[in-house]
DNA sequence: AGGCCAATGTGACTTTGGTCACTGCGCCGG
DNA sequence: CCGGCGCAGTGACCAAAGTCACATTGGCCT
């Protein structure tokens, strides 16, 4: 089962936003260049504070991009699936990587070079373009993250993060991710997780059936969020 | 007394690193196109959720870019003066202000249009490339903001906001913000900066007479934010 | 000088977030 | 079938954050 239907670097490339603008040649010449690299579920991509060695765009699986603290909390900045691009931007700046990233699932990636990289834009202004496109998307991202940790309290963010699922995958789903792991995407500790979706359960606005969730009152969760 | 020496737009676009590396036609095409705005202090340049426009470039003065929740707690998400850009990003992915900007002191500002600033992109790869590398600076300060509002104390901030003051204003300055400024720029409510200070004068860590902020143990306030 | 207004200081309190310790469940491998 | 292990639930507690009300200060404007 493959998220992309075809195999070769340069198919690959074809079929993700950023690069679909450029020819056959380019195309090409890019493919050549850029190595595919395979990781398993939990495995490091890289971590903060090392050098920015180039870009990677997932083909299979997900990342996760994530900071994490002194005494081990961890906080989600972004998951990224096939197609995205990971890491385009510390690669123009200079810097370190600013945050970790981590395979959740079992994982392949292209890697294209700093320099490749570098000189793609240069040679394709419409690549450029569709970089900053991209980056500003996640920019909004990450503004969205700062909004909710200041503004709302974590009954809030776990609503938000319930009516975004539903969105996604209908008004019943299965939990795919631990609740370590929402606690991290939400910003918060497990425990404060298991207890609000326990009290959002007792208010009768959803149901929780192991690795089920329903969502019963959509309406109730939007006005709780309103409420603030 | 003006932040930089010239006076045309053509000068100033010069003076800038963003189009610094423009020849002299270049510049003068885009100085003929972008045209100059000057706002009062605490006056809007724009506001969250507005299409955008364009981007703009600070000449003198300064001006915040932050969000406001429901119930009117401001956070500030940068503060831009002379030389920088502003709103570079929404630019590019078409959608609207991801935050609200406005002016802190009286300030001029220089405006290029979405469109302009895109054709400059394509003809001159090269400042798209600066393009990405301001805006990754960016997104390094937003993670900053995220890690501090998710992994640390109202304290932990404030120490570190003093510590930033510090190395820019040496160890004794006159605080220009009110504390209700400060606490947005920290992501807490004014009483708690207040009670905070009090509690680091009271530790003998700093003096604080007035407006004016003296750092007496630096050392021993590095100590505390590594403490956790 | 008097008075006004915004900014600040502070006590008392409530709510939220987070920690710790422990229990219980479910699943997997021997 | 049993032991172990990772994950989840929960009570008790504590600290941090935020709210509210009010007193106080310090300019600054006439």
């Amino acid at each position: 089962m493959r998220a992309m239907s075809s195999h070769s670097p340069k198919d690959i490339l074809q079929a993700t936003p950023l690069f679909a603008v450029l020819d056959d040649g380019e195309l090409s010449s890019l493919a050549a260049r850029s190595g595919m690299r395979s990781f398993d579920a939990a495995e490091s991509l890289f971590s903060e504070g090392e050098p920015c060695k180039g870009l990677y765009i997932v083909v299979t699986g997900r990342v996760r991009i994530y900071k994490i603290s002194v005494n081990g909390r961890e906080q989600v900045l972004s998951i990224e699936g096939p197609g995205a691009s990971v890491a385009e931007l510390p690669v123009f700046d200079g810097g370190t990587y600013p945050a970790s990233c981590s395979a959740i699932d079992k994982t392949e990636v292209l890697f294209i070079s700093r320099a490749d990289l570098r000189a793609i834009c240069l040679e394709n202004p419409e690549v450029s373009l569709k970089l900053l496109q991209v980056v500003g998307k996640r920019l909004r991202r990450l503004v969205g993250i700062i909004e909710e940790l200041s503004f709302t309290t974590v009954r809030h963010r776990l609503i938000a993060w319930l009516l975004r699922q539903t969105k996604a995958e209908g008004n019943t789903f299965k939990l795919d991710a631990s609740h370590q792991e929402l606690a991290a995407q939400i910003g918060t500790v497990r425990e404060l997780v298991s207890r609000n979706l326990a009290r959002l359960q007792a208010q009768s606005l959803i149901e929780v059936n192991g690795r089920e969730i329903k969502i019963v009152d959509q309406e109730g969760l939007e006005a709780d969020l309103a409420s603030m």
